[in-house]
DNA sequence: CTTTATTGTAACTGATGTTGTTACAATGCG
DNA sequence: CGCATTGTAACAACATCAGTTACAATAAAG
């Protein structure tokens, strides 16, 4: 099973924010769809998370929404963890009920988690390590290059 | 989402085949589902995956299953893979139709390609780094100490 | 060669999560 | 006030998962 494309579209939507000038019209979910390509809903319910984890201020009404920080302080690890595309420390699901009666179902739980929780650590640094600003940055520059 | 529990099944399986002994009953998929507390369909799914990556041998009817390879000479990465719990390379989802008329939606997939790769690497490898074995000698000591 | 236990596989179910959609009350700017 | 916009609920369509029933194919044992 894939992760959720949340947190792909949550990037790019904090991408947008960024990357927006002062003088810019106002960037309302239905703009935001449509540079994403989806329906203006799906992107007020991930405001919504980005918001409740703190990433962005969206003002109701006609009030526009805008980053609470420098895109150079927010990481993709914490957009992820904003999105809730995986609960914390669950990317693996374990069957739950292994018997206890056999010495394998007694401990392959236990056997097995430092692994899991190792590589999804693993995972979890690599996006801690990517900032906002990087991905502006290189969309920024693809955008030079291109043109 | 969560990745499949199709992966901890399956080396809760290999670990059985990895301690059976010569002397013992067979290992039927009733038996390991009575382990896995599962229904042995569900077993024998899992097990057609892990044949077909070379891993088990199933001998039809009640001829018994057996590892192919040292328990030393099978990591977790191969059983993962093995199952298919992720199309390779594809741990995450990504918006398909940005808007290309978008700077943004132009150059957000490539931007972010490179770190969803490693992110994901970054996780395969810990799997790669850890082999049956060592799942099952652990399960043994944890069997001698509750004893 | 027949009996028997087992595998391999198809088909179906119920539960859950995702994405897109319609609808509409609440909000606050002009 | 009027109006564009947000916030949210409700629903549909779809996919995957885990469990289940059913049964033909297989091969070992007597």
């Amino acid at each position: 099973m894939q992760i959720s494309s949340r947190f792909s579209v949550a990037v790019h939507v904090l991408s947008l924010l960024a990357l927006q000038q002062p003088g810019d019209a106002l960037l309302t979910s239905e703009r935001m769809a449509g540079s994403v390509n989806t329906n203006p809903v799906v992107i007020r319910r991930i405001l919504g998370q980005l918001k409740k984890a703190g990433l962005v201020e969206v003002r109701p009404a006609s009030g526009g929404t805008f980053l609470t920080r420098s895109p150079r302080a927010i990481s993709l690890l914490e957009v992820y963890r904003a999105v809730e595309v995986v609960a914390e420390g669950q990317l693996f699901s374990v069957h739950d009920q292994p018997n206890p009666a056999c010495p394998v179902g007694r401990h392959i739980q236990a056997a097995l988690n430092a692994t899991l929780q190792r590589a999804q650590a693993a995972l979890e640094q690599q996006l801690a390590g990517v900032l906002l600003a990087q991905v502006t940055t290189d969309i920024q520059a693809k955008a030079a290059a291109s043109s």
